[in-house]
DNA sequence: CATCTGTACGGGATACTCGG
DNA sequence: CCGAGTATCCCGTACAGATG
């Protein structure tokens, strides 16, 4: 009788269910919110966005970057920094329910420029704290820039109370200290590692082809049963051996030269070489060398250069 | 555990701006 | 001028974390 196999996750449970679906997390939280009637254009514009990115963008939609796999929350945050905060502009923005109904303002994105907003919610957020915000530095009521979203329109422009402002804070405030990781993140592309690396790859390349070169300089002198190397292999020697000659650039340059000029006249040597001499057709790659020869001449010594580099 | 503090929300009132 | 919408001020309440 064949015993059942058992997998892992018979015997412990998964501790992030909502994160699971790793393919696709912009399918989470949308059923859970109260959508609003929205903007049709919106609509349009956040479901293109949706079907060609990897993460939700809209901020009333997207799962919080703690929820998400441990892989994927670099990846996450790299994207949504390289996207920008999510600032849709409407033509009107829907009222609020208070007695002095209020709407969100487009202009706002100018003065807050890490301010998001959601169509889907009606609610603004801010991007930096989405992206760096931590539970346990985060205070209280911190999340409703990231989480929950603010819609108190009210307290928008309001003085020193302006809850943008106070969001923000001082210097040492929990938004600052996003903004923070925000720029340094941003900013990695000019880390010095990453330059080093760079500059480690350049190196790497440069040796291959060295090392490439001389390997085929000696197979083709082993070959041809060449001696590789001269007595006197110094600046001076009249004869250095050929292995100093073949990896000279005077050489490489030549020989590629020569291929090229043998390449175009090829044809010409063929036709003037057939016994039974077509004397127009030899007329014809007479002309036809003459144009090819005279592009490689207005060409320059650029790309034979560049090639022989 | 009680108190303090910081943050946010809600309501009311009034002044201001702007377009019709 | 009027109405709609916005800005500002004030007061009270609620909640969670920090502190003694």
């Amino acid at each position: 009788m064949k015993r059942k196999l058992k997998t892992i996750d018979c015997f412990f449970q998964r501790d992030n269910p909502r994160a699971t679906p790793i393919e696709n997390p912009n399918l989470t939280n949308v059923q859970d919110s109260d959508p609003i009637n929205l903007h049709t254009e919106a609509a349009e514009l956040n479901q293109q966005e949706t079907l060609a990115t990897t993460f939700e963008r809209d901020p009333g939609k997207r799962v919080q970057i703690l929820m998400l796999p441990f892989d994927q929350q670099d990846e996450a945050r790299r994207f949504y920094i390289s996207e920008g905060p999510y600032q849709v502009i409407l033509d009107e923005y829907p009222l609020n329910d208070a007695s002095h109904a209020r709407r969100f303002q487009s202009n706002w994105f100018k003065q807050f420029s890490w301010l998001e907003y959601s169509p889907h919610t009606d609610r603004a957020y801010c991007l930096p704290c989405f992206l760096f915000s931590k539970k346990p530095i985060g205070k209280y009521g911190l999340d409703t820039f990231t989480v929950k979203g603010f819609n108190n329109w009210k307290k928008v422009n309001e003085g020193k109370e302006c809850a943008f402002l106070k969001h923000m804070g001082n210097s040492g405030s929990a938004h600052n200290y996003s903004v923070g990781c925000f720029n340094n993140l941003k900013n990695s592309m000019t880390h010095i590692d990453k330059v080093m690396v760079k500059e480690n790859e350049k190196l790497v390349a440069e040796a291959r082809l060295r090392l490439t070169t001389t390997i085929n300089s000696i197979r083709w002198l082993t070959f041809q049963g060449c001696p590789f190397r001269g007595h006197d292999e110094s600046q001076n020697s009249l004869n250095q051996g050929a292995l100093q000659i073949i990896v000279k650039f005077d050489f490489v340059f030549i020989l590629l030269m020569m291929e090229k000029i043998m390449k175009i006249t090829d044809v010409l040597c063929q036709t003037l070489q057939k016994k039974s001499i077509d004397i127009l057709n030899a007329l014809d790659s007479v002309s036809n060398t003459k144009v090819l020869l005279g592009n490689l001449r207005n060409d320059g010594w650029d790309p034979v250069l560049q090639e022989v580099c």
